[in-house]
DNA sequence: ATGTTATTGGGACCGATTCTCAAAACCGAC
DNA sequence: GTCGGTTTTGAGAATCGGTCCCAATAACAT
């Protein structure tokens, strides 16, 4: 608890459900898994490997990749597609809800946005609706605004 | 007009208005270009390299690399970060319009899709309001449905 | 034609991510 | 608590989109 690292954004019964969302697909909830979960968590941003390797040198690049790949396939996180040269990742929704994202063109940061319930039900709507006409069947969307951020006007 | 392949999607007017973004960057609409713009047009949907190439095989591989890129660069095209191996690319808005797409998880190819204008001028007024409180500077969005296309229910 | 600049092709190269595999950590049963 | 079976780890090799290089070629202007 009062130990060095800064960490505790995630509060225990979090940590209980993410073991359970593995244990679902057979995994171990194991400490460089949960160091990971809790870098992703308190960065309160989407991270490249890099960020997680900065902030937590003790992990090894090969783990990392395994796990972050291990905690998308059980649910707990998402990979972000922002087209800049690494992959982003975060705590998915089911954990810190439904939001989406501001996308830096000139240094590739992410930061999270929400989005008032009335505009996000409208577009939930809208987008049904044009899916069912193609004969698609949706399970998720993404809103990414692209621009420049804070620190690169 | 009649040759063999089957072209034609664009109007010449639209060739002169390319040739001139192209122009406007020092940059030539040379044959090949032409023949990439012109695969682009016919598919009515974003398409990957290997898609180009199958539609186009006399073109090589590093020119259309190239290529996309130049075009990218000349705003006649835009680059889709899909998650896919592949990126996928089709004609800009300011060419086809302002649209968004349905990205099937299972196959990963790309539909386009358009929300009615009330929709679209809400949604951008949210956004706008978002990223301006977060000293953002908005330039664009990108709104992408994932789900299953009708092929792969 | 002739010079000048942009473009092409194809192969070498790069770099983010994934794969491999032997060693170490876990976990339940005895 | 330790033995056996299973999962995870770490370090490096391998993969594979995408980019870069450079000599040969096409476009354009004069």
């Amino acid at each position: 608890m009062s130990d060095g690292t800064a960490g505790g954004t995630l509060t225990e019964s979090t940590h209980r459900e993410i073991a359970a969302m593995l244990a679902r697909a057979g995994n171990r909830y194991t400490g460089g898994r949960r160091r990971l979960v809790e870098v992703l968590a308190g960065a309160g941003q989407p991270l490249t490997l890099p960020d997680v390797l900065a902030a937590e040198p003790a992990l090894s690049q090969s783990s990392v990749y395994r796990n972050l790949d291990v905690l998308e396939r059980s649910g707990v996180i998402t990979r972000l597609a922002t087209g800049g040269e690494f992959a982003h990742f975060e705590l998915s929704e089911t954990l810190v809800g439904h939001h989406h994202h501001l996308i830096c063109v000139d240094c590739g940061t992410v930061a999270d946005v929400e989005l008032s319930d009335r505009v996000e039900r409208l577009v939930d709507a809208a987008l049904e609706e044009v899916a069912h006409e193609a004969g698609f069947a949706p399970v998720g969307h993404n809103l990414d605004v692209h621009g420049h951020c804070a620190d690169c006007r």
